[in-house]
DNA sequence: AAAATTTGTATTTTAAAAAATACAGGATGC
DNA sequence: GCATCCTGTATTTTTTAAAATACAAATTTT
């Protein structure tokens, strides 16, 4: 009863959805790491493609370095030892993490500007028709590698009580408490997107990836919006985390964040 | 200097490649209804491919009902029907929320076996070798949209004492408990990951559309794994929210998840 | 040692996707 | 009205992906 599709959409080609799929079953536990694949001809044929196409399929992994090629042997699935996910952040403090990170990470500013709103923006800071913002658009980097595409978006009048220089210095929030702004509360959002020509080049990665995407809006006393933020996480390089506690005893037993101490103090 | 690609990935079609990102940038509100796209040829250039290519794309969006094109006018992103997002969770309450769901969305069965678990599973639930689980697979609909996809895996000996009747009616952690069973606490990992051609068909989307993964694992008070599950959500009717207030003073003043009640599901 | 199975490599053919191009016709603004 | 900007449509050419083969070389099995 699917509701799409008066014209179909275009299905892209065979290696790559088998790619995918068998990417998919690797990392799923499917195939266990040093068990043996299905051979290249009956996969071709479970498939219904060519072998050709099982092929290449086979080459990409090989590339992401999944599996193993042996010849007269078989493509053997690697043993996960190459791909950790670096880093971890945990949801519930997330933001004082993110402040720290600042300091154990490189970022590189990618683009500075003052700029009309897009609609999600003005619509979520509920800006005045015709007020611009400052958007920033920063990468961030451990290790030499990109994990994180920021964008942020803060109306003008606020944004001109600092410079691009103090910016650089101080996080947001302590400059602007500073010159007297009351920060309340956030709001954020997870989902997950796909990467665009853009944001696969800044985050190395391929055109259609999956990102994982983090709304951010930050409010004043006054509920009136300061800060608009959007993040895009490499899913490989950086994972949001929570753990939970089962507490409480009897009809009161419920699940309850763990606020780890460490972090709370770290806030800033 | 990427780990990645020795050989590049396939990459698959190109207007599929475009009509994926469209079809993002519009969920994701960077089109705003009633707003047009950029014309074709603009398009065309944008992303370096011809105008025919941007056509392809652009039918599969009519298909969708995503756009309406206008001869001579342009292409303008429809109101959205019915395509808010449908449910929100809290992150920080999301446990709760999710047995809560459950009483208000309607859930189809689409597997259940005992099965050799995957690798990762064995891993997390730290089994011994040869013991087997429980998996089922589960689709999620809210007024008959498909919104989740859950894998649960379930050590067999546990498993057992309950039946599937009694999974049906009561929600796994209560049938647990009065088992016997301690459940101490879990540990939650957010990512994102494209949709393969099963989860795709289960959700009623497309293959390679981005989808929000969360994997979650539940230990008892030994630190024994209890359950293990994975699940996939569609960003445009599922997302994570969470809100957090600023409190405290001076050099203590931090950020702090809200946990009273702001767990609330859809609104719209 | 021989046979069978598997990956590696190359060539040719076929099919599909994308590009390049041109022009018709609706909509809009001046 | 007219210029301009847009989508609609059609044709041709180029490029790319997939398929169909064939055979060599490495490995395992018998």
């Amino acid at each position: 009863m699917t509701v799409h599709n008066g014209a179909t959409a275009p299905e892209g080609g065979k290696a790559r959805r088998i790619y995918l799929l068998l990417r998919d079953e690797i990392m799923g536990g499917t195939h266990a790491p040093g068990q043996a694949l299905p051979g290249e001809l009956k996969l071709a044929e479970t498939h219904g493609v060519s072998r050709v196409t099982i092929r290449r399929a086979l080459d990409a992994l090989v590339g992401d370095g999944l599996v193993e090629r042996r010849a007269g042997s078989g493509t053997v699935v690697r043993q996960p030892s190459s791909t950790p996910v670096q880093l971890k952040a945990d949801f519930a403090t997330l933001m004082p993490q993110l402040q720290r990170m600042a300091d154990e990470t490189t970022a590189r500013l990618l683009s500075f500007a003052y700029v009309a709103p897009p609609p999600p923006v003005s619509e979520a800071l509920n800006l005045q028709a015709g007020e611009r913002v400052q958007r920033a658009v920063r990468l961030r980097l451990a290790s030499d590698k990109a994990f994180s595409h920021l964008t942020t978006y803060v109306p003008e009048r606020i944004a001109q009580s600092y410079s691009e220089a103090d910016l650089a210095s101080t996080p947001l929030f302590r400059l602007l408490e500073r010159r007297g702004v009351h920060i309340d509360h956030a709001r954020q959002t997870v989902s997950a997107v796909l990467a665009t020509p853009e944001t696969a080049e800044a985050l190395e990665t391929t055109v259609g990836a999956a990102l994982i995407s983090l709304m951010r809006v930050v409010y004043d006393t006054d509920g009136a919006g300061i800060e608009y933020l959007s993040a895009l996480y490499r899913p490989d390089r950086f994972q949001l985390e929570l753990t939970l506690n089962r507490v409480g005893g009897g009809d009161d037993r419920h699940w309850e964040p763990v606020l780890t101490g460490a972090a709370q103090r770290a806030a800033q």
